[in-house]
DNA sequence: CTGATTTCTGCGTTTTTTTGCAGGAATTTA
DNA sequence: TAAATTCCTGCAAAAAAACGCAGAAATCAG
């Protein structure tokens, strides 16, 4: 086997897999791990590859996981904040929780907009109070330095005694067995009392979090009035949730 | 799995989910804890993540900060935040009210400290949050967007319920004749059911708004346990106030 | 065509990287 | 305060990489 030919196979493999690992490639060239070694210093050098210590890795991995972008996934919680904002209303009671994406529907509320938001998140709190008006009734309690939300009886107790229009959840897993689930025992509580307080229960979710599974059940699928992802509905992700009975947007 | 792979697993799933234990994420992997330490120590030195005890935290969702520009004389009020802080004990609850110098009061805290400390001031509560031993109780209602504090009659019930061991109350106006003032009227309920609730209450002011008057009176001269000014004791601006039996520090 | 030169490949050895483990220190939690 | 986790340090084994070298193959010059 030529070296050009070998180096193009090579090359053909990391672009598939977006990994190779010398060892597997020199058995299924039949040569030394010598030559598989020497062949991905050059194509690392050639900048076709990129070379970690057992193989080579494509470059799209390293865009795909390594995001220089310091904000994760901000374009999908951008989609799924404009998406969620469609939902409100001028003089609308909204019930939210903490989140990066939550935090996004804060920032990108219109300005016009005439609404009373009640959460216990701090950030979400610090981004509504920029809104020139918007109401901001803070639920107070013990603050969670972990989540910088409020937690606690006290805080549960604040919730029950509201009666929002819509509650938007920041979802941390969401799966079509387990409903939707998260990984904080306090947190958990309040999001079960905002989801009865609530006459319309909507669940924020990027798709990378759907068909993850936390090990705290918030609430099942039926619970959930809207689930709205960055993706379009005609999604095939989203099909097992349409069949379940979850309206999707 | 390659240790490239294995990095960038965990840097997804600590940005999908805020926080990962490494406890769990040996499991995931499979590998050692000690790998997962190791990984972790280098993600987070390349400043992907922040590492915790037990695990990681994404580093977007712990950018919460509160612009400090234009702190207003700046050194007067450490001088004052350092004096009040020889006040506060161990296991004591502690409730402040707003302003530049309860703030500055919050970030000069030792970080030994171990107190409880109930407040409706946001820009406070987020500096209290950043402390590693003191417990924050936040107290809730409709926020005032100009004073940046929770106002109204269920912040001042939830006061009420309140026995605190001192009361460090940020100053706007003070004056022999008419004792403390304010602007704002929300504020002012809020601080007198504040001294109802304190054993002991500490007015933080400084020189400058000695002998000035606002509009609306918060209390008199005689329910203050403490004056605690940017001065000297011996000061003679302070001369009149010892003499009207106000103990000044 | 032949010999010299260059390139390529595989082998053995040394060096580096990675990983897991044991212990003791430090931190957290009850 | 005591128990349980978690963390750190040094160490050792395994895997992989780097290095030098020599033989094989290809290229080139005369």
């Amino acid at each position: 086997m030529l070296k050009k030919e070998r180096q193009a196979y090579i090359l053909h493999q990391v672009n598939l897999h977006n990994k190779v690992l010398s060892s597997s490639l020199c058995t299924e060239i039949n040569v030394s791990e010598d030559t598989i070694r020497r062949d991905l210093q050059e194509l690392s050098e050639e900048g076709k590859v990129i070379k970690v210590h057992g193989g080579a890795l494509s470059h799209s991995f390293n865009q795909v996981y390594f995001s220089t972008n310091g904000v994760y996934s901000q374009n999908q919680k951008k989609t799924i904040a404009l998406k969620a904002i469609g939902l409100i209303n001028n003089g609308m009671f909204v019930l939210t929780s903490g989140g990066t994406t939550i935090i996004e529907l804060a920032r990108s509320l219109p300005p016009q907009l005439k609404a009373t938001f009640i959460s216990g998140s701090i950030p979400a709190i610090l981004e509504y109070m920029h809104h020139p008006n918007i109401e901001v009734i803070l639920i107070g309690d013990k603050i969670s330095k972990n989540s910088k939300i409020t937690v606690g009886s006290e805080a549960i107790a604040k919730i029950r005694q509201v009666k929002a229009d819509i509650c938007f959840l920041g979802t941390n897993a969401i799966d079509l067995m387990h409903g939707i689930t998260d990984n904080d025992w306090e947190v958990v509580q309040l999001k079960k009392a905002m989801i009865e307080s609530s006459k319309k229960v909507v669940c924020l979710s990027i798709a990378e979090k759907i068909n993850s599974v936390q090990p705290i059940k918030v609430c099942g699928l039926d619970e959930i009035d809207l689930l709205i992802t960055e993706l379009p509905v005609t999604d095939p992700v989203l099909k097992p949730y349409l069949d379940a009975g979850v309206k999707v947007a």
